[in-house]
DNA sequence: AAAAACAAACGTAAATATGACGTTTGTAAA
DNA sequence: TTTACAAACGTCATATTTACGTTTGTTTTT
């Protein structure tokens, strides 16, 4: 006989880091631990996104915030809730299975799905006590569960955002180059962009704003420094839409 | 004492349909209904989506169709998930306390919201069992619960999307002039556009074809139909993202 | 101190797209 | 026939994009 389900709802985060030595989008995942139900922690072959179960009190932002500030120590940061994952078979393993009076429960865990955008040097992965490590969104290692569909779905969406929304700058420092700029879109988007066009295009926007400093310590003529105006871009679309029907 | 919660998910359908006759884009809600707990359904005077919970084998998506099935009787309709709404304190009725064992227990209901495009034509609303009534989304009546929010949302998400992919044409007959595209932008965007360009920039996409057909029935010079090729557009844009950055 | 290396930054010309309009055309109804 | 009127076409100035070539300003090497 089929055991009963109980429903779960989780959260589960795609940390979305753009490490600009390497010029890589990389994602940050933890090994994966298996609870049996002896509370038996076993180290698994593979690597899984952070998640936890919605406490009883908490909006889903709420728990993604938490996940995210447990995982990283960040608080903050841009994030998005950009899928469901609810199928009745997307599970799982042995700790999905409760025991209640000595009858079984299958767990029926629906994860509302997360990603946020940061920077690799913001976070401390020694520090974390959860092996977290970082992998570039091209070369994923093996993923538990279904939490490959769920990156690649959360890297999908990425990729339309941030051609429609100035998300891009989330991934950079407060002060960038232009070609740190041109580096995010080229690695995000796994495209080549002449430079001297993406120089004048990005230039010319009212909401880049160019800084009274240079790049220090480079070993090269050093680079222009700016910023984004949230303020401005505001300012610019806050009625109406792009037009590009 | 506060009751303890038992978790829910339901799906809620925001069900989009363009009146190519009074060109609006409209919305599909019920009356709501509250059983209490002897079971008696009491008509309180607002509308609602409709929504339902999710069976226990059924995916999220399979619980959307068959929702929208019930309602319209419609299937292959486009469908979106859009965003999961689940504050812990986001309901409630009556319903959503259950007794167990004359003990109270209050329902936490979490929603993942889908939306529908489709035409309001294709609708049999007398048919339906359910009261549905199309409302225009510019102007909704009284809602209950939070759907408000919810149908904002998809409205917003509908705004930005259809910038950026072909869904209009799901908002129209397969063949249509160039007038009611224009129309379709006009209604779910809120602007004016000068006709002029529109239909050059229109008809100079590949993907738009021009059919050997006009209009009948009409009062005026008939216009010329045309039709939105999928296949064309998947070819085009197979490969690289638009880059617009 | 001069030269080399090299990314940063600037420049240009042709092609294409856009915005803001005016004009013609084809059909049904008067 | 004529009229009414949306459908459809046309034009021109300006802005944007594409595809390149060139110069500049540091640091490092000679």
């Amino acid at each position: 006989m089929e055991p009963e389900k109980i429903l779960n709802i989780s959260v589960d985060c795609v940390v979305f880091g753009f490490d600009i030595n390497t010029k890589s989008l990389n994602v940050l995942l933890i090994k994966r631990f298996l609870a049996t139900q002896d509370k038996e922690e076993i180290l698994v072959d593979d690597y899984v996104l952070t998640g936890y179960h919605v406490y009883k009190e908490e909006t889903l932002d709420e728990t993604a915030t938490r996940v995210l500030k447990e995982l990283t120590g960040l608080t903050n940061q841009y994030k998005k809730q950009f899928k469901a994952f609810g199928d009745p078979d997307r599970l799982m393993n042995p700790k999905d299975i409760i025991w209640i009076k000595n009858e079984a429960f299958h767990l029926r865990t629906t994860t509302i799905a997360y990603y946020f955008l940061l920077k690799t040097e913001d976070v401390d992965v020694n520090n974390s006590k959860k092996q977290a490590k970082w992998f570039p969104v091209s070369n994923l290692p093996e993923l538990g569960f279904d939490h490959k569909k769920i990156i690649l779905e959360a890297y999908e969406d990425l990729k339309i955002k941030c051609l429609s929304e100035p998300i891009i700058f989330k991934l950079l420092p407060d002060k960038f180059t232009i070609n740190e700029v041109q580096d995010v879109y080229q690695s995000i988007l796994g495209i080549e962009i002449d430079n001297r066009n993406f120089r004048r295009k990005l230039i010319n926007k009212k909401y880049i704003i160019a800084l009274d400093e240079k790049q220090v310590g480079v070993s090269k003529k050093p680079a222009q420094l700016y910023m984004f105006s949230k303020d401005i871009y505001d300012k610019m679309f806050s009625k109406n839409y792009l037009i590009s029907i």
